[in-house]
DNA sequence: TTATAAATGTTATATTATTACATAACGTTA
DNA sequence: TAACGTTATGTAATAATATAACATTTATAA
């Protein structure tokens, strides 16, 4: 069960932004689509995007600086994320697989470190651009 | 078997920097540090970083935009890359672990698309910070 | 040698992200 | 409701990260 977060009004306008955007998308990208609703400054962005990553409604590619909704209906995932990323089109897709998440949420080696949190990012290139 | 790699002059000056430093090095950090040897401009040092990523010496830890020598002495993996990442001391170590590397390699799911490469970034405390 | 690719030097600029400070709105509980 | 602490907002300035464009030089190899 996931907690609900009342999103405040930047909040909301930037989540519902990147949500119908259906893609990853950048902070700047974002400043400009929303400056006619009144979010004039950078900070106002990234304030919003820290929150929304901190909550799981969106995640960081951290490879491409850019951001993109949770795809993962039912996201305790928050802190274990998996994308696959097209070099070709930048198609991403987050990766929703127990199997992974479990192997992964589990591993541990002999460093006698406690991971509580990874983020994996596969490349490749997807069905389309491979048959190009 | 690696391929050797003849280093140009930049390329050997970053590298041994960021492999004599044993950490993560930002960009700017190294250019600082360099440019007693003549090293001046972002750019130089942009372009010896990512050639050295290309070939594997170094890799980048996206969440952090710095950049760490490859501590796999037999690194075939600049393609398949793992790190732990202490979120306190931000101590960062690439990891090692065959049985990783293998089933990350051989991942695949109903998407369609073929894995060529993958980073992975653990997050958590080391034993050191963890024990305070 | 001659051509090709790889690397370098330099200036300017683009992109991504944070600091600092002031104010406003919200949620809790006395 | 009043007071308090927390969260969110507004705004300006600036820091940090990365690339574009162009000229030149050096290495590799046919
Ligand atoms: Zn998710
Ligand atoms: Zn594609
Ligand atoms: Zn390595
Ligand atoms: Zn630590």
């Amino acid at each position: 069960m996931q907690k609900e977060h009342n999103l405040s009004k930047n909040q909301k306008i930037i989540f519902d932004l990147i949500d119908k955007s259906g893609e990853p998308m950048k902070a700047y990208s974002i400043l400009f689509n929303v400056q006619k609703k009144g979010i004039k400054a950078p900070l106002q962005v990234y304030r919003a995007l820290d929150k929304l990553v901190e909550i799981g409604k969106i995640h960081k590619i951290e490879s491409r600086n850019a951001f993109i909704a949770c795809q993962n209906s039912s996201c305790q995932v928050s802190k274990a994320t998996a994308f696959s990323i097209c070099e070709s089109c930048e198609n991403v897709s987050e990766i929703s697989n127990s199997k992974l998440s479990k192997y992964l949420s589990n591993f541990s080696d002999d460093s006698g470190m406690k991971y509580s949190k990874y983020n994996l990012e596969f490349f490749g290139l997807c069905k389309r651009c491979k048959s190009k």
